[in-house]
DNA sequence: AATAAGTCTATAAATTCTATAGAGTAATGG
DNA sequence: CCATTACTCTATAGAATTTATAGACTTATT
């Protein structure tokens, strides 16, 4: 299941890419429209700032808004940033992969074979959907 | 990601359902060779015990061993009784739905609408997975 | 200068996950 | 029928993660 944190993340990026983009959008008018903890919503907005889907500016007339076409931002990408590992075990995440402590040979592990076949297919779909396919209703 | 539990409770059963089916498993046994905490190993077969899918006898020559065919029992039904919903969302899963507090209208909502779409993508995954296909190396 | 709005650090409350202890119960074999 | 084996049950505790809040600080605008 995705975190709060998650799906709070991308209805505040959906909301953002709904609005005029030469408008910086607001914390406060977020927070209140997706009922959304404000300030738990400034630490997730901060992060995607952090890896560059999101500007900011501050100040009077200042806000948050998008650095990049929603056509072009997937969903794979916003959930590996908010959420991490698509994969359902580290031993079958490509961008997060880590080794089971007790798993003697990865490649003879009926799961580890088969989670990555599920996490092929998650992510096919997640590279799929884009955040300017979200905005539409 | 699944939970420990989850990963702990796949392979016990993979290895219970490797062994002879005549023979009662032991927790013990399945504790060693798998590196599972053992009392925590406890608490999970029990778990599995409760769904119907396994079955204990107590005493000397007791152990755990498969109620049904490995070929019957698929991936989903046991992440489902292990982790809990598959689906992303709350809003979003077939046996454990719930409605988000705030979402006005969920007909209108695209991210559930997706995530509806990957639930089913990745349930018809775990749905063709048995437990017999797991034990396969 | 006053005000608006994002930034940063710290922390706390809540929840969930992981793990352990120990007494209890049932079955078997001798 | 007793000793041993092995699952059962209840309780609990430690750890990690998630969710949330407070408040001082910085930057930008008018």
């Amino acid at each position: 299941m995705l975190s709060k944190k998650t799906k709070y993340g991308l209805k505040a990026l959906i909301y953002i890419a709904r609005q005029d983009p030469s408008v910086p959008v607001l914390i406060s008018d977020i927070s209140e429209r997706e009922q959304i903890p404000k300030k738990f919503l400034e630490a997730i907005l901060l992060d995607l700032k952090k890896f560059g889907i999101l500007g900011s500016k501050k100040g009077k007339g200042g806000g948050y808004y998008l650095l990049k076409d929603p056509k072009t931002v997937t969903a794979a990408t916003l959930i590996r940033v908010l959420d991490g590992p698509i994969a359902m075990l580290p031993c079958a995440s490509h961008n997060f992969y880590e080794r089971c402590d007790d798993c003697p040979h990865e490649e003879k592990c009926s799961l580890n074979h088969f989670l990555i076949t599920v996490r092929d297919n998650t992510l096919s779909l997640l590279q799929q959907k884009t955040l300017y396919d979200l905005t539409m209703a």
